[in-house]
DNA sequence: GTCTATACCATGATAGAC
DNA sequence: GTCTATCATGGTATAGAC
């Protein structure tokens, strides 16, 4: 039973250092001084570094499903929870500005080193994706529902990328402020009345 | 004169290897078996591989800003030298779906690693954030100049990044159409008439 | 200026005591 | 399950011959 807990200290620990310091640059060294764990007991719980990385995607997969979970629940309206993503930009500004967007950096990173835990990291992206496409739908607009998803997407990536290098906060409340506009504009095109809730998860 | 040739060579070697793999991954073995240089031969040219990076570095910068001349000159009018900015993400689709953009990733990277040459990089961005902030200003735009330029820059970003992990470009060539779209929208919103042609480089 | 050989060190991974 | 060695590898950097 213990055995599971430091299991999962050890995840997120390297969770943390992972988004902060980039996956290759953290060594294990790093990860056994950040908690009270010696390098050699790491390899009772995983066999390699490798295995370190999938579990903490699998893990940052878990949190994004909780996350768009509790979405659905706080937004009655699909636009609502459409803000409740646009707003993650300002709810986590802080380690954006810092550390960029914890999804892009991670796939930035995996796809330049061709690392096998590639797709399981590109997976986090489609989650968003396709979250974001079953509200666009739902609003009416099933034509261009992933064109819009995708178009979200890439807005709070590039606002993250930019955060960062400038160091700019004031930056992504800005574009923040114009997605919103942006998702007015759009509803303003629902092809009218279309608009039967389904609620049936992603 | 032989000194410069091969000095000029590994830069241009490691230029493309920093891109394509990113630079902590890339050893300098990797970039002496792409061309024909021997290892030791590096530290009579450079005394360390961030110096190799910091001279990479320094070529892009120059590159970049030849290319702003060169859209300068072709593009008439400010609104013809922002798409040319705009079409990049065309031109250069092939490697933006395989790497990613050149300056978005490696700003990203060398925040990671906190790395000394960190500044260098984003001042990549500046180039063109000052670039792009100075044709929306010659448009009439002098209010919102500069949140246009940041705008702009971050959805070629986003653009990049989801490109690249989605191995898309159709994504590539929808998402500029749209941003066309937007510039012909932002013409309409100019000052009338304050556009006088201030030539005066960046 | 360029090469080969090698020192040196960080890091991922293993062995084995407790 | 956890620890303290220890090993093995690969990468940066240096020395010195040519």
């Amino acid at each position: 039973m213990k055995g599971k807990t430091t299991r999962k200290h050890i995840v997120e620990l390297a969770d943390r250092l992972f988004y902060q310091r980039g996956y290759e640059h953290t060594s294990l060294a790093d990860i056994a001084d950040s908690g009270q764990i010696s390098k050699g007991n790491f390899y009772y719980h995983f066999k390699s570094k490798d295995e370190i990385l999938a579990a903490v995607i699998q893990l940052r997969l878990e949190n994004t499903r909780n996350m768009l979970l509790k979405w659905e629940d706080a937004g009655e309206q699909p636009e609502d929870r459409i803000m409740s993503f646009i707003h993650i930009l300002i709810a986590n500004q802080a380690d954006i500005k810092m550390y960029g967007c914890p999804v892009g950096t991670l796939c930035t990173e995996l796809a330049k080193l061709n690392h096998a835990s590639k797709a399981e990291a590109n997976e986090l992206f489609s989650l968003f994706r396709t979250w974001l496409r079953w509200q666009f739908a739902l609003l009416g607009r099933n034509a261009d529902a992933d064109e819009l998803a995708m178009h979200l997407l890439a807005r709070s990536q590039g606002v993250s990328t930019l955060a960062q290098a400038f160091q700019d906060e004031r930056f992504i409340k800005h574009e923040v402020e114009q997605m919103c506009d942006w998702l007015s504009t759009q509803l303003k095109y629902v092809s009218g009345g279309a608009n039967e809730c389904d609620n049936s998860g992603i």
